[in-house]
DNA sequence: AGATGTTTATATCCCG
DNA sequence: CGGGATATAAACATCT
């Protein structure tokens, strides 16, 4: 091909962190967000030096998801089954490269304790939501005569049926703890559903555009141009993907909690 | 069992 | 050069 635009470095050690290549690997996504498995294969698709030693940087990799806070494990949609979660970016991340290096941040991002205690017991509702969809969905499985009929849930009024009277909120009380007070601006579940405070029509579904199909390869300038633009999708992805619209996300006096669509 | 996450420890590297 | 960010190693848990 007399463009090469899939492969570059050769066998050299392409001069990005980790923490620089996961966020193009996400960033790069449709959805703006990736399984661990389609993280490594954008990097070995694009870097063959990472075709090899692959225990070895898969491992630093992984540390780096689940040591920086500026990735964001967001437990799977039921009806999307597989292997682990989706990791995202938290969007006051997006300025982390902001010296121009991908190679080395001027710090480190972290996240306060209050917004990362917010944060996790937020998605840590909605993953023990998830769980237990699934779990009713084994012990109730489809009639076998047909299993491609009517969608790929029980109805909703099933569900609320099999929950005991006293536990329509959620199933699993320990996600209903209050949440730590909530930060202004925070990458909560409920705050990314707030809608538009400047807009107030009555909720008009948020459309994710068709984005690009493929980001050839990702370079500095583009992250950082597309950051205000990204921010935007990613609540938009974020909406569509964590909350089909099966449920709902409500807020009552102090709790949050899941209710399903009627 | 193997993939995925989490955490701790230590080494190495880069930017100011 | 020094301190902080990053890389590597490794033990261990969890989930499918």
């Amino acid at each position: 091909m007399p463009r090469p635009t899939r492969e570059s470095y050769g066998d050299q050690k392409p001069p990005f962190s980790y923490i620089a290549l996961t966020a193009m690997a996400i960033w790069s996504s449709p959805e703006r967000m990736l399984p661990l498995s389609e993280i490594y294969r954008f990097i070995t698709d694009r870097f063959p030096y990472y075709r090899r030693n692959t225990q070895r940087w898969q491992n630093s990799l992984r540390h780096n998801l689940s040591f920086n806070d500026c990735f964001v494990k967001v437990p799977r949609r039921p009806d999307r089954p597989g292997k682990g979660a989706y990791w995202t970016l938290h969007p006051q991340a997006f300025d982390m490269f902001e010296n121009g290096s991908l190679l080395r941040r001027r710090k480190r991002f972290k996240l306060h304790k209050g917004e990362k205690d917010s944060l996790n017991a937020e998605l840590a509702a909605l993953a023990s939501f998830n769980r237990a969809f699934l779990a009713r969905q084994a012990s109730a499985p489809p009639t076998p005569t047909n299993a491609s009929s009517g969608g790929l849930y029980p109805s909703a009024s099933t569900y609320m049926s099999r929950l005991s009277p006293e536990s329509t909120e959620a199933p699993d009380t320990a996600a209903l703890l209050p949440v730590a007070p909530r930060p202004r601006r925070a990458f909560t579940i409920d705050a990314l559903l707030e809608p538009d405070p400047r807009r107030s029509s009555p909720s008009p579904p948020l459309q994710l555009p068709p984005l690009q199909p493929h980001c050839p390869l990702p370079l500095p300038a583009p992250y950082l141009l597309a950051a205000q633009r990204y921010h935007a999708e990613l609540l938009a992805g974020l909406q569509q993907s964590c909350l089909p619209p099966l449920w709902t996300w409500r807020e009552s006096n102090q709790f949050s909690h899941y209710t399903l669509n009627s």
